[in-house]
DNA sequence: TTGCAGATTAAGCAAAAATTAAGTTAGACT
DNA sequence: AGTCTAACTTAATTTTTGCTTAATCTGCAA
C-alpha cells in the first residue's frame, strides 16, 4: 500500500516516514501544496497524509484538487489547529478524515488501516445466510459447508464483492474469466445453474437474481 | 439513508434524532447496547452512531459483535471520554469513525456524509415519488419496488433524463430503440401503457403526459 | 358524428436463460 | 508414462420471458 505524505516540517515527516515504513507501506514525501497535488495525481497512491498549513498551496486546496480528479482516494488530514470550523472545512473539501497534532502514532495508524480495511483484509464475506471464506475458500450455508469449485467460488465471490450492483455477462466474463474480448458461450448460466443448486436457491429465495440481457445482480431479501 | 443511534442519554438522543431526521434521514433508536446490536443485525440500517457507555453491553462488544456480521457497515463512536487509548480500541474493534463529546453538529453530519459519499449519488435518478437507481436496474415507487422490464426501464430512463422536455417518437423511437429510419408502429404506446400501469400513474398523478400529436413528456406535478 | 391519435389487450414469436448431457482438459495417483 | 477423476467447457435441448405486431377500443377534436 502507498502512502504519500504532505509535511513541510521536516521532524514531522521524518516521524511519519519512519514508522510508516516499519509497518511496510511504501511512502512518497512532498513538502509542499504543488507538489503533493502533483504527485497525488500522477502516482498510484492508495492514501494521502496532508498536512493543514503548507507553503505554495493550502492543505485543504490541494484536497480539493485531489477530489476533482480522484473520487475514492482516502485524505486524512494533519492539523495543528483544532476549531471545530477547520475540521469541517476540511471535512467539507472531501477529506475522509481528520487527526489533530500531536497525535499518538498508533491511532494514526488504525485510522489509515480503516481506509484498507474494506479493500482486501475481509476474509469473510455474506449475502444472507451464504457466508464464503476467502482464506480457506469455503462455503457456507446456514453455517453447514458447502463444497464449490474453484470458478464457482469466485463467481460467487465476485457476485458478493458486488452485492446490490447488476455484474454484466461482459464484466462477469472479464474479471472472473480474464477473458478480454467478444465471448459468448454459455459458461456462465452453466455455473450460475450450479451454484444455485448447490446453495439451495430458488425463486422464493432469489438471492441472485436474473436480470435478462444484462446479467446478474446480488442481493439480501 | 437508514441511521441507528445507540445511546442512552435522553437528551442526547433527541438532538440527534430531530437533527438528522431534519436532513432527511430514517432513524431508528435503541438506549442499551443489547437493543443496539439487536437492532443493527436486523434492521436494513446503512450506519450506526454508537456511544461508548451504554447499560447492558459496551458500546465496544457492540461493535465487535456487529464486525462479525455486518462488515461493511459503518459505525462511527460518539465518545465523552477522550483518551486516546480509547480511541484506538474503538478503531480496532472495527469502528469507521470516532467523535468526542461534546460535538458540533455539524461536524457531526459531515463525517456522517463521508461514510455515504462513494456508494449512492449519480446512479440514482428521480421523478415526483418514482426512484430509478441505474447501477441496480431498480425501480422504486414510494420506496417501494416495481419490477419494470429492460425496455421499460430504457424508456422510463430516457423520459426522467429529459424530465421537462417534450420526447418525441422520434427521438424516443432513436434513442431508445436505435431505430434510425421511418418507423411506426404501437410499440411505444404499448410500453407506456404498461409503464404507467405499473407505477400506477393516472389522470390525477400524471407524470408522464401524452402530447397528442408530438410524444410524450415527463414532469414533477 | 366521424375520424384520427392514442390506449388497451391478447397472441405469436424470437431471443435469452436454464438445464442437461457429452466432450475436453488438467492434475493426482499408481 | 498411463490411467483415473474432478473440473471446466461446449453444445444441444427445453423453458421462460418479454418484445412486437396487430386488432380493437376509447376519447378528443374538427
Amino acid at each position: 500500500m502507498h502512502i504519500l505524505i504532505v509535511e513541510d516540517e521536516k521532524g514531522i515527516m521524518d516521524f511519519l516516514k519512519q514508522g510508516l515504513e516499519e509497518e511496510n507501506f511504501t511512502i512518497s514525501t512532498a513538502t509542499d501544496g504543488a507538489e503533493g497535488l502533483k504527485k497525488a495525481l500522477e502516482l498510484s497512491v492508495d492514501l494521502v497524509l496532508l498536512d493543514w498549513m503548507l507553503p505554495k498551496m493550502q492543505g485543504i486546496d490541494v484536497c480539493r484538487n485531489i477530489r476533482l480528479e480522484k473520487q475514492n482516494l482516502p485524505i486524512i488530514f494533519l492539523t495543528a489547529k483544532d476549531t471545530v470550523q477547520e475540521t469541517i472545512e476540511g471535512l467539507k473539501a472531501g477529506a475522509n478524515d481528520y487527526i489533530k497534532k500531536p497525535f499518538s502514532f498508533e491511532e494514526l495508524l488504525e485510522r489509515i488501516k480503516i481506509h484498507f480495511r474494506s479493500k482486501d483484509e475481509i476474509t469473510t464475506l455474506t449475502l444472507g445466510n451464504i457466508t464464503i471464506d476467502k482464506s480457506q475458500y469455503k462455503t457456507f450455508v446456514d453455517q453447514k459447508e458447502v463444497i464449490l469449485t474453484q470458478r464457482e467460488f469466485e463467481l460467487l465471490e465476485y457476485l458478493i464483492k458486488n452485492k446490490g450492483k447488476v455484474c454484466t455477462r461482459t464484466h462477469i466474463i472479464e474479471d472472473v474469466w480474464d477473458i478480454h474480448f467478444d465471448y459468448d458461450t454459455g459458461v456462465i448460466d452453466v455455473f450460475m445453474n450450479s451454484i444455485r443448486k448447490k446453495l439451495n436457491l430458488t425463486k422464493e429465495r432469489e438471492l441472485i437474481k436474473t436480470i435478462r440481457g444484462v446479467g446478474y445482480i446480488a442481493n439480501e431479501i
